[in-house]
DNA sequence: CGATAAACGAGACGGTACGTCACGTCTTAGA
DNA sequence: TCTAAGACGTGACGTACCGTCTCGTTTATCG
């Protein structure tokens, strides 16, 4: 059996990975998205700032990446009845987005990523598109169960979920209340659930 | 003492004023928001950087002036029926947040806002509230006739349909088109509609 | 009287060329010219690096002011002989270069300047040329008084004597002494000295 | 023990050691001295860094290699009397200084080891040692033939002749032409001819 | 004829300094 | 008193090289 390639040696330093990533999140946590620098992580990590741009050549790369690793993609264990697992997912969201380091910075990292395509199609498919994916299929079995109209388009439900949760949050940070999340669920459930149902 | 009322000297420069927020409109729209320098600013308007910052105080500051100053708050005229009007405002909306400098960079806005209170505060009160407060005065007289169910949150329908647009625009810039609104606004007004209309 | 031109407001800080042309002074005594660097120059002397470089641009700009502004021009008195004038002006050039921190660092300078035509120019007409002039006005007195014979050209014997100077002391740092000064002044004068005198 | 001497399994490259000193050689001609970097070597020589550290260590060590390989020693044929065959070795100096990828870097790097004892010893021993012995044996010859007073060391003699010529070209690059390095030799030698000759 | 150990190319690494950019504050002369 | 101009101290940017290090991969004796 021959080789293929000339395989690198050296290879990428897992500890340097390892701290470079800590540190983000460490100072995610302490002084939020926009006071971050990378002078800071590296500083922190006790790496060199070449290292950091070798690998990640922006801060938002480095910030998507903690997203990426960190995020817990548990969800929530679904409940009795359709409407009881969403309003868990939601309640879920809510807290995320609240109380945790990186969903307090998650609004200002989509609004940077309005204006870096690169940035918004990696949040998008890699953050965003697992945990919609999640619900998605949730909703597709209650259809498949005819417990909603089959004629409804699956993402236009979640939209209208998410939607208007998101939209609060953008809007009036401390306000938005595990009430509103079922509220929301509700009414939406209301209009989509199967006749017979 | 003999002069009543003020004796300034020199008053605030209107033509400065016009200056600053004319660059930075234009500037928001060459470069955008994050690239967006007071530097910059300063150069285009060919004033001091220390008269900005004598009546700003920051980016966003003036970037919100020019924002409440520029943004036609012209509403399409009211169809024959709500759910026409409905849709000329949402349609409105899209082509606002897609086509119009100011709209392009009002995602990265809100984004910058999450973190800085006094941004939001004022993005939300002055900008998004009138807005708001035109539709929902729309909403009341449509509930008033009798054409929506009484029992219903007038704010929440609003969050019902631009929510999920909002949503759809910020994850997906280019996609979002006047099919989805209507698609939106029907679904609403479908669960939102009193009995007998 | 009507001014002319626009004339920079806020002009140039006394303050930050004292600090800045002090704090390489120290630093070229301390370190020598190869390890200084202008960050360290910019924090000793409290100074942003940007000033340093809109006034000079390069290290060795820097340095070229030290050394133009602390040089002592000052020449030794003259002896009741030509050759001793001449003895005293060499001695002294010994010193200098062997005691002062100045000194210690023309040699590594002007090799510098080998490479910087522009370095090369200033260094020769604004340090050397003035030094060199003296010892010229001194020459030429001699050969008007008859001491030194008339055909001779006064540059080529100022060579003749601090060239082999420099020679040596650029290859045996520590070791050329008065003694060998002296030496190369006698046979000089011994070929130059007009046939009477 | 039973094996003598060394028992290293692979010995220095000498591809390697060709291709350094040839980049070097190179690059010193295309960018100068100063813009060298190991880096830059290791590139262009196709080889490790690590290799060229671990037989030279630092870039003077490098160029000092290659000037002691390329520089010729070959010398000019001896003329039919000693002022010529000095004029022709002084012409020769002048040559290789102003015309040659050494040459031209020579004035640097004896710059630089003024504040590098190591690097001037090596230079001076290795370099100009050489070089300054050929033409001393030439003298003291000339001082046996009786050609010279026997009362001088040939040493201030050699000084004489080169130093001038050094010194006005670290001074005027450009300038220094043939005409001045015969007026030095014909001065120097009108002052050490011994009587009778 | 392997085995084996040093030298090798590649290049990642922690650092230092570079030269630039923009920040927000300041000083100055003129309107 | 406000303004245009722009110098200032500060701090982060992204890049270039430094000298050290860790990898497989030659390569050339020696057991």
């Amino acid at each position: 059996m021959t080789t293929t390639g000339a395989e690198r040696v050296q290879r990428r330093s897992e500890r340097s990975r390892r701290a470079i990533l800590d540190a983000t999140y460490e100072l995610l946590d302490e002084v939020g998205y926009q006071a971050l620098t990378i002078e800071a992580i590296a500083a922190r990590a006790k790496v060199g700032k070449q290292t950091i741009y070798r690998w990640w050549g922006s801060k938002s790369a480095v910030v998507l990446d903690v997203f990426l690793e960190r995020s817990s993609s548990a969800v929530p264990p679904d409940g009795p009845t359709l409407d009881v697992t969403l309003k868990r997912r939601a309640e879920r969201f809510i807290e995320v987005f609240h109380r945790t380091p990186l969903g307090r910075n998650l609004g200002v990292l989509l609004g940077e990523a309005q204006a870096d395509d690169e940035l918004r199609a990696i949040l998008v498919d890699q953050w965003f598109g697992p945990r919609r994916e999640s619900i998605r299929s949730t909703l597709v079995e209650a259809q498949e169960r005819g417990e909603l109209r089959s004629d409804l388009d699956v993402d236009t439900i979640i939209d209208a979920i998410y939607g208007p949760l998101w939209y609060r949050m953008a809007f009036a940070h401390a306000e938005v209340d595990v009430a509103f999340a079922h509220e929301v669920v509700d009414a939406v459930l209301q209009g989509v659930r199967a006749a017979g149902s």
